[in-house]
DNA sequence: ATTTTATTTGCAAAAAAGTTGCATTTGGAA
DNA sequence: TTCCAAATGCAACTTTTTTGCAAATAAAAT
């Protein structure tokens, strides 16, 4: 639920957030800046900008490049991909993270992790 | 060598393209648009937009979210990062991967990751 | 070496995206 | 319930990116 969501990373619950969060999770990966200002007609571009800058900040959002798009997703809705180079096929791989380890001081919050190959397939080819 | 790179992936070499490159090389994962843009004044702007589109589109570059910024690397310069979310400090981590191993059927040539975190500093606010 | 052709480039102008300051409203702690 | 820091909306503004077109250029064809 979004308002456990933005209690869990200490952000102020509002109607704006709540709005926003779930237009990104139906857009799910087609959640561009432009479809979520298309989307959330309802508050002003300015609220739009703001929240997203802070959310992502809180650690409860993340930004990804997917393909020609920079796009928002929830934290840990992320999947991690092995993609043929070759015939662009993708596959689901597990993921070989634990997300709560430490590094250098830094306390991991998120990860992204994409392979690139080629798949059996294309390498008889 | 800039020239072999250009014509590796069939893009026709201009002076405009091995200097634009070249920046990129210098800047490294300070490759941002604008940092591009101010190395490359003896370009026009539309230039640089329109190079850096199609060289993407070639395989050549590939585009990467590092902390705050999105950064142009030359395919294959990347590194991984572990950054932080409130203040956007990022550091260089080892590469937990070996490139040459097989996954799912597939030849692993290439693989993105990166990490992000709250770091020490900002744990303590 | 010269011509040819498709691509690339620069420029000026326009459009789109993102930011700022400030007055008003609101969540949630006291 | 009152209060205050944080969030919001609005209008103006700055920055970033795109477009159309004429001139220049790479490299293929002759």
């Amino acid at each position: 639920m979004i308002e456990e969501l933005l209690k869990k990373y200490n952000v102020k619950v509002t109607d704006k957030r709540i709005t926003l969060l779930n237009t990104i999770i139906k857009l799910e990966e087609d959640a561009t800046i432009k479809n979520i200002l298309t989307k959330c007609k309802d508050m002003d571009k300015t609220t739009v900008y703001r929240n997203l800058e802070s959310l992502e900040e809180s650690g409860l959002l993340t930004r990804e490049i997917d393909g020609n798009d920079i796009i928002y997703l929830i934290n840990g809705h992320h999947k991690h991909h092995l993609t043929c180079t070759k015939c662009h096929k993708s596959v689901e791989i597990d993921c070989p993270f634990d997300n709560q380890k430490n590094l250098n001081g830094f306390e991991i919050t998120n990860h992204y992790l994409n392979l690139e190959g080629v798949c059996s397939t294309c390498q008889k080819k």
